[in-house]
RNA sequence: GCUCCCGUAGUCUAGUGGCCAAGGAUAGAAGCCUCUCGAGCUUCUGACACGGGUUCAAAUCCCGUCGGGAGCACCA
């Protein structure tokens, strides 16, 4: 407030609290996580839920980087655990989804150390459910679901609430020896039917479903829901900590209630990080599954998926996906960030390997007039290190460069780069060999078919210099003035690469 | 509407009462360098949502307002 009376205060400070001036600036090292409350070095254990509908996404990177940094930082276990409950019609189960998520989670460097099922947990929730119902504080409902949905609208009770813990075990039995079918009951915890919270109001904790699960198949009907199955195995695989986005906060509470009903005293904390969007991009595992279905995405390796396969696919370093989330830190505030500032730390880390090379898209091919007699001319696998080599580029006068740089300069002087300069046409008149300071375009002679697939699914067909089809497949290389790509197929017939960014 | 969460530059973030006339990253601008529109170097633009309080001192604590988000499934 008052700065003009700076010295002023400080003066007065020093009177007060002299300490407090002296204490050293904060020293800026690399950027650490905020303490997970009550970590023991040692004795932390997370969870990574995935739910396996498909591989995992971009989107899903804040979850599974979050528990694997912390489990590193404290030393602790990080559980893999399949949330692979029976799900919904609107989101199946995909038998291939565990090996997707695993080989996701592995490229990513994700470090788990147990690997389990939820499907393989079935009759412990069931075991659990049963005490839980034992107590009185849970019930069979038979209401379908429009009763019970406009009941919690109203805050009404219906008649299952009130029946007594026998009748309510009878009707569990019956559930799980198939008496009822799927919609015709479900098991309720006694929350409060006038939660202000409408969503609190009696939760469901289990329901019939009769479709095939794809690892236990139809050997269960009656199957738990998030909530009641995380509260027993939270509890049994000792979780100390739950780190989650702040969707699933509500799940806490009830996590919560069903340890106080069930007397249970070893509990994880909760923690919750904000939702990760990206600008431009709507990431749907269920959409793309559909999608790659009806053939609109070519596989879950497609660039429009943001599948981790698909970010490994265009040469985007695990590290560089890694830091990027890791920048957020812990927040609870929702963020929506471009997926240029993934590229701009993908950049850093490939810049230097990467070595150059001449790609032109929609070839222009131009024969040169007056050329004096080359057969090849070097240019270096990259500039920034000469020592690396160089690359040979043959030539015998005819050339191609791409349309766009023949359109834009047409009839203009300009300079195939580390080779000659041209009156550029068709034909193109050569006109001297030194380097001048002209504008410089990519060209190639005796090119190899080359198609670079975007992440638009757009493949952008061309020719790329001889050398490009000795590389080996994995490699990340930059096409000079187009961007960084990583080869992804070589053959006879054509190279193909993946787009990764400029 | 109800419950909960969050508001620092275009974006992401550091900051937990004095070191902050707010630091970093990314994006943007200019220049240097470079036989790429990449990288590198230099410089610049740009923020504490608002209003009250508490205090010698507030980005930081309290209250209110405004704004944004999440959840409100027999999905996870």
């Amino acid at each position: 407030m008052n700065r003009l009376e700076l010295e002023a205060q400080k003066a007065e400070l020093a009177a007060l609290a002299p300490e407090l001036l002296e204490r050293p600036k904060a020293e800026t090292g690399p950027k650490e996580l905020p303490p997970l409350p009550d970590a023991v070095e040692g004795n932390v254990v997370l969870r990574l839920a995935p739910y396996p509908s498909g591989p995992l996404h971009i989107g899903n990177a804040r979850a599974f980087v979050l528990n694997d940094a912390y489990a590193k930082r404290y030393r602790g276990k990080l559980l893999l655990v399949f949330d692979d409950t029976i799900g919904s019609e609107e989101k199946p189960l995909l038998p291939e989804a565990f090996d997707q998520v695993k080989e996701g989670l592995d490229w990513a460097g994700v470090e788990y150390h147990e690997v389990l099922y939820k499907s393989d947990r079935i009759p412990i929730h069931y075991e659990w459910g049963e005490r839980l119902i034992a107590t009185g504080e849970a019930y069979v409902c038979e209401c379908d679901a429009e009763t019970l949905r406009r009941n919690r609208e109203t805050a009404l009770a219906c008649v299952h609430r009130s029946q007594d813990v026998d009748e309510t075990l009878a009707m569990w039995k019956a559930m799980l020896a198939g008496t009822y079918g799927e919609g015709e009951a479900v098991v309720r915890l006694k929350t409060d039917v006038a939660h202000p919270n409408p969503a609190f109001r009696d939760r469901v904790l289990f329901r019939v479903a009769e479709r095939e699960h794809p690892r236990v198949g139809a050997r269960y009907r009656v199957w738990p829901m998030l909530e009641f199955s995380w509260a027993v195995d939270d509890h049994l695989l000792g979780v100390t900590h739950v780190i989650r986005g702040k969707d699933l906060i509500m799940e806490d509470l009830m996590e919560t209630r069903i340890w106080d009903l069930l007397e249970v005293a070893r509990r994880p904390r909760f923690v919750h990080f904000g939702i990760l969007r990206f600008k431009d991009l709507e990431l749907s595992k269920s959409r793309y599954r559909r999608e790659i279905a009806e053939g609109r995405l070519t596989g879950i390796d497609d660039p429009r998926t943001w599948s981790l396969q698909s970010l490994m696919r265009r040469g985007i370093r695990p590290a560089a996906l890694r830091e990027f989330v890791l920048s957020f830190g812990l927040s609870q505030s929702d963020i929506e960030v471009a997926a240029e500032t993934l590229y701009a730390e993908n950049r850093k880390r490939i810049d230097k390997d990467a070595n150059r090379y001449f790609f032109v898209p929609e070839p222009v091919p131009i024969a040169i007039e007056g050329l004096p007699p080359v057969s090849s001319v070097k240019a270096p696998l990259h500039p920034d290190f000469p020592g690396r080599g160089e690359r040979t580029l043959p030539v015998d006068g005819k050339v191609a460069v791409a349309r766009a740089d023949f359109e834009k300069f047409r009839g203009q002087e300009v300079r195939l780069k580390d080779f000659c300069n041209v009156r550029l046409d068709r034909p193109a008149r050569f006109l001297s060999m030194e380097n001048r300071d002209i504008p410089k375009i990519q060209w190639v002679d005796h090119g190899v078919t080359t198609v670079v697939l975007m992440p638009s699914g757009f493949e952008s067909r061309g020719l790329a210099e001889p050398a490009v089809a000795d590389l080996r497949v994995d490699t990340v290389v930059q096409f000079e003035r187009v961007g960084f790509v990583r080869i992804d197929r070589v053959s006879r017939a054509e190279v193909r690469a993946c787009f990764a960014h400029r």
